[in-house]
DNA sequence: CCCTGAATTGGGACTATTGTCAATATTGAA
DNA sequence: TTCAATATTGACAATAGTCCCAATTCAGGG
């Protein structure tokens, strides 16, 4: 959007673009032991940069802590796009129930894409991204009984974060994440019965 | 959860909790002008206490936009409940429009709002528990057709907080209210031709 | 191959803001 | 009036974020 330096041209700039990389390693080292009291004295003593330079990289701590945050998510998404998992129900099924999993199991996560909604270009780059994959494809299958317009897209994302947000608040039972799936699949348009089934299935094959 | 005071049991303590209302307005007031930048200076300055002062009231800097939102949410709901409408599907539809043409109109509050949901105690308290009053009487009118369990809560309130989200991005469409509220009364368990007259009722009457 | 100039990145002192704390002032009750 | 509890204060420490200058890199022309 703003800037997204794509593509470095020459092999000069893309070993600059290292630097970058340090210090989102960093954050997520970082952020992973200190929890969310992140500061940018310790990324920056991490990384073994100036604090002028991470201010080159990022316009405040937040962008960072969204760096972080979308390359985790993308590895979860990537993670889920290698399953060969035809059925478009089937996959989302699954590729939910692990979002929600690990959100479960690594509540610092889970607070760093809570956080990721309230942020201007957060999110919708991750999270909508990986579904909307999904949703293309449900209907040309016959899977889906509604294309994945707009409303239909929110209304899914809103619940996964939802969803999220009641597990970190800790008022989720053991199988919040397994009907937060079942109402996925039904908001999709999947009869009941079936929903059902693919979310106690990717529970099984995933819890 | 930590503290909070409760029920001031003398007189005197009552008038000091003046001060709390003071920075809460003086808040309010800074958030209008300077929109997001708001600072912690700017507010105690305008609310004539020390800096010391306020964080006897806040934790940090975003509960004072906690407050100052739920204040902001509170009166919408209230405003909402003034309204003599029996029927609860009707009285769900004007509320949420209501609440996204709110949105749509101030752009900063809408911001505010989607940064409560990164917060710890935010929204659970106020966006949830406007809508959960109108979800308990539903079913009982046979106007729903289930009860408020806690899914349906969190993908009604996902589908208001990501359609703000969308609207703040700038990518919504003139009748992108009506169609969130649409969806929710569906997912609610009204059918589809009576949840399109709704929205499109209360789109009209308040729009 | 070596200059040169433009552009980009790194550095760190500096400013601004947030958040802490111990001392002080105010309040309510006895 | 005196005491205990609580609110208030402003100086202080910690952290975020800015800015300008030095170092590096690149492209192009001797």
């Amino acid at each position: 959007m703003t800037e997204g330096r794509r593509e470095p041209r020459t092999r000069g700039h893309r070993k600059k673009e290292r630097t970058r990389r340090q210090l989102v390693a960093a954050g997520l080292r970082v952020l992973a032991e200190k929890g969310h009291g992140l500061t940018v004295s310790d990324v920056v003593a991490e990384a073994d940069v100036s604090n002028g330079t991470f201010y080159n990289y990022f316009a405040d701590r937040d962008e960072l802590i969204e760096a972080v945050a979308e390359q985790s998510a993308m590895a979860l998404a990537a993670a889920a796009a290698e399953e060969p998992v035809e059925d478009p129900a089937r996959r989302f099924a699954r590729a939910t129930m692990r979002m929600l999993l690990h959100a479960r199991a690594d509540e610092t996560w889970a607070r760093v894409m809570l956080r990721l909604v309230g942020r201007p270009g957060g999110m919708g780059v991750d999270l909508s991204r990986y579904l909307r994959e999904d949703l293309a494809e449900g209907p040309a299958q016959g899977r889906f009984d509604a294309g994945p317009d707009d409303t239909t897209l929110d209304q899914v994302a809103g619940l996964v974060i939802m969803t999220i947000r009641r597990m970190v608040e800790g008022q989720d039972w053991p199988d919040t994440p397994q009907r937060a799936v079942t109402r996925g699949l039904r908001t999709l348009g999947v009869d009941a019965a079936e929903a059902e089934a693919l979310a106690a299935e990717a529970a099984d094959s995933l819890g």
